[in-house]
DNA sequence: CTGAAAGCGCTAACAA
DNA sequence: TTGTTAGCGCTTTCAG
C-alpha cells in the first residue's frame, strides 16, 4: 500500500505538505509542489478516498430511490441524475425500491450512517424517520417526479393537473365526449392530480363525469392491457382513452385492437411521459412529454444546494403535448 | 455526534466491548450485551459506517458499468444486480457509461481509490489500466452480458452464437431463404457471435450468404428503423429480418409497415432479448429470451466470490426461443 | 510556506 | 469475557 507517508518520504517533505499539494496546490511553493507531484507519480500514489471521506466527513455519494428502474421513464431520469452527479463530482448509489417503504427507509439510512450525503427520492414518501432530524432542520433530500404534498424538502415536479387537462382538452376538441381513463396507483398524488385535470377539462366542456370510465392501473403495460379489457367489454365503450403512462397506453392499444377496434379509428388512445417507444408504437402515441433527464439533473443541482446549506425553492418543469397518430377525430 | 465512545461510557464498558456487541454479539456475556444494547438505544447510536469501512478496508460497494440504462434489457440486468447485492449487504454504485471508455476507467478507479470493492462491467472492455494489478492477480471484476474474448476475469454470458443460429433456423424452417440481419455495433463480440450463428444456420441449410443483407445498427429502435429502411428499399427485399435486439426489431417493424409491407405476411421480423415491450408490439415479437435479471444476480454472486479470494468459472446462462406473431411461413 | 502532532470513529491484536 | 492500546490514511490546527 502506497500511502501519503511514503510519498512524503520520497519527496522529502511532511505528509501535511503532500496533502496540501493535492488539495490546494496554490498554497505550496512551486518548488515543493513539483517535488511532491513527482513523488506522487513515481510512487503511483492514489489517495485512499475512504480515508479522505472519513476524515472530511463527506462521501460525495448520493442515494437515489427509484420505484422501478424497469420503467423507461425512470431510466431516463436516472441517466440525468447520473450525468449531473458525475459532473459535480458525486457518485450515485442506486436503489430499486419497488415502492417498498422498508427499502426506502433502509437506503435513506445510508445518510444517517454516513455512507452518503443525501437522497433523491422519486416517489411520494418520506423515508426518514420523524425523529431523525430536529424539527426545522432541512432534510438532506430532494423529492422529484412523484412528489409529496407537504414535502419536508425541496421538490421538482410537473404541473400534472394542467398537463392532464391539456391532454383531455385535446381529446375533447377531437369530438370525444366519452373518455375513459386508465389511472395510476390509487394513493399516488400523481394519479389524483391527473384525474383532477381530466375532471377539470370535462367540466369546462360541460361533460358529466362518468366514474365507471375510470379504471385502475399501475403504470405497467400489462395493467394497461387489463384495464383496456374492461373498457372494451362494455356495451358502450368510450371513444377515447387517456392513459396515465405510455407503458399502459401501449398495453391498452394492444387490447383494444384484439377486441376488434381500430386505433384511432374507433378509439383514440393517449399516453403520458413520451418514452422512446411512444413514437414506435402502432399507431405512434399522442402523449404528454416530460423532460425526464431534466428531472434528474435538476434534482441533483437542488440536492447539492441543500447539502451546502441552501434552501432551493420548489421547481416545476415544463411539459409538452405531443400529438401523434393514436388520437383522431371522433367519427 | 454520538459515537462509540459515548456509548461505552453510558454502558460503563470499553469501546471494544461495544464494537464486539455490535459485530459478534455471541462473544460477549448476555449481561454486558444487554447493558450495551440499552446504551445504544438510549444514545440513538448509529455506527459511522465511513469509519467502519475505513478501518476494515471494505466498502461493500459495487460499481456497475452499464452502457445505457435507457435500454430496457440493461435496466432489467441492473434490477437483478441491485436485488442480489442488497441481499448480500452490498450497495450498487451505478455508472451509465454510454460506452465511453474514459468513464469506465474513471469509475473502475473507484476500486483503486477504495470507494468500492469491485466492478461489474456489462460491456466488452477492460476498464483497469494494464499495470493496476500485478500479472496473475485476479482483477476485482466480473464481466457480464457483453463479454471480452480473453477476459481477465470471470464472465457471465449467453451462447450468442448458438442462440442466433437457433433463431435463424426457425426462420429457415418457415421457408425463408433471403434473411436480412440488423446487426449491433461493429466491434462488439456480441455482434460477431450472433452473425456467426446466423451464418452457421445458413450454411447448414445450404443457403449462400448475401453480405448485402447485413445492415449495421446500434441496438436502438431508431437504428432498427433506419436499417429496415435500407432493406425495404431494395428491389428484392428479404422475406425475413433478424434483429440483434428487440428495440431494433420494434423500430424495424414500424419502418417495414410504413413501406407498405405487412408483418409477418410479407416480411417476418425477429428480435433478441425479450424485453417487456416485445409481447406488446404489433405483431408480438418472436425473439430470444435472455434471463436479464439472472445475469445481474449471477454477476453479483461471482463478484463476491472473487472478492473473497475465489475464482469462479466462466458461466453461460440459458436462452429460450420465444415464438410469437412476428414470424410466419413464407408465402 | 512548511512541519509536528492531534485526532476522525472504529477495529483488532494483545493482555489481563 | 473484557479492557488497553495501537493504529487505519488522511486533514487540519497550531507553531515555527
Amino acid at each position: 500500500m502506497t500511502n501519503i507517508r511514503k510519498v512524503a518520504e520520497l519527496a522529502g517533505v511532511s505528509v501535511a505538505t503532500v496533502s496540501r499539494t493535492l488539495k490546494s496546490p496554490d498554497i505550496v511553493s512551486p518548488g515543493t509542489r513539483n517535488k511532491v507531484l513527482k513523488a506522487v507519480r513515481e510512487a503511483g500514489y492514489k489517495p485512499n478516498l475512504m480515508a479522505v471521506q472519513f476524515r472530511s466527513r463527506r462521501t460525495r455519494n448520493l442515494v437515489v430511490l427509484v420505484p422501478t428502474i424497469a420503467n423507461t421513464f425512470f431510466a431516463r431520469v436516472i441517466s440525468g441524475i447520473q450525468e449531473a452527479a458525475q459532473q459535480q463530482g458525486y457518485s450515485v448509489l442506486l436503489c430499486n425500491t419497488l415502492g417498498r417503504e422498508d427499502m426506502e427507509e433502509m437506503y435513506a439510512g445510508m445518510v444517517t450512517t454516513r455512507q452518503a450525503d443525501g437522497v433523491i427520492q422519486l416517489r411520494a414518501y418520506n423515508p426518514f424517520p420523524a425523529d431523525a432530524y430536529a424539527p426545522g432542520t432541512p432534510l438532506p433530500m430532494v423529492n422529484a417526479c412523484e412528489v409529496l404534498d407537504e414535502a419536508p424538502c425541496p421538490t421538482v415536479k410537473l404541473d400534472n393537473r394542467t398537463a392532464a387537462r391539456v391532454l383531455t382538452e385535446h381529446l375533447i376538441e377531437l369530438g370525444h365526449r366519452r373518455i375513459g381513463m386508465i389511472k395510476g396507483p390509487r394513493r399516488s398524488p400523481l394519479t389524483r392530480d391527473r384525474v383532477a385535470g381530466y375532471c377539470d377539462a370535462l367540466e369546462a366542456a360541460g361533460i358529466a363525469l362518468d366514474e365507471s370510465l375510470l379504471c385502475p392501473g399501475d403504470f405497467t403495460p400489462h395493467s394497461g392491457y387489463e384495464a383496456a379489457g374492461m373498457l372494451v367489454a362494455r356495451e358502450d365503450p368510450p371513444s377515447a382513452v387517456f392513459c396515465e403512462s405510455d407503458e399502459m397506453a401501449i398495453g391498452a392499444i394492444q387490447r383494444i385492437k384484439q377486441a376488434g377496434f381500430s386505433v384511432p379509428g374507433d378509439i383514440s388512445v393517449a399516453g403520458f411521459d413520451d418514452i422512446a417507444f411512444a413514437s414506435f408504437s402502432d399507431p405512434p402515441l399522442t402523449t404528454i412529454a416530460q423532460p425526464a433527464e431534466a428531472f434528474g439533473r435538476q434534482a441533483v443541482a437542488m440536492l447539492i444546494e441543500v447539502l451546502e446549506g441552501g434552501m432551493p425553492p420548489h421547481t416545476t418543469l415544463p411539459y409538452e403535448l405531443v400529438i401523434r397518430g393514436s388520437t383522431a377525430t371522433k367519427r
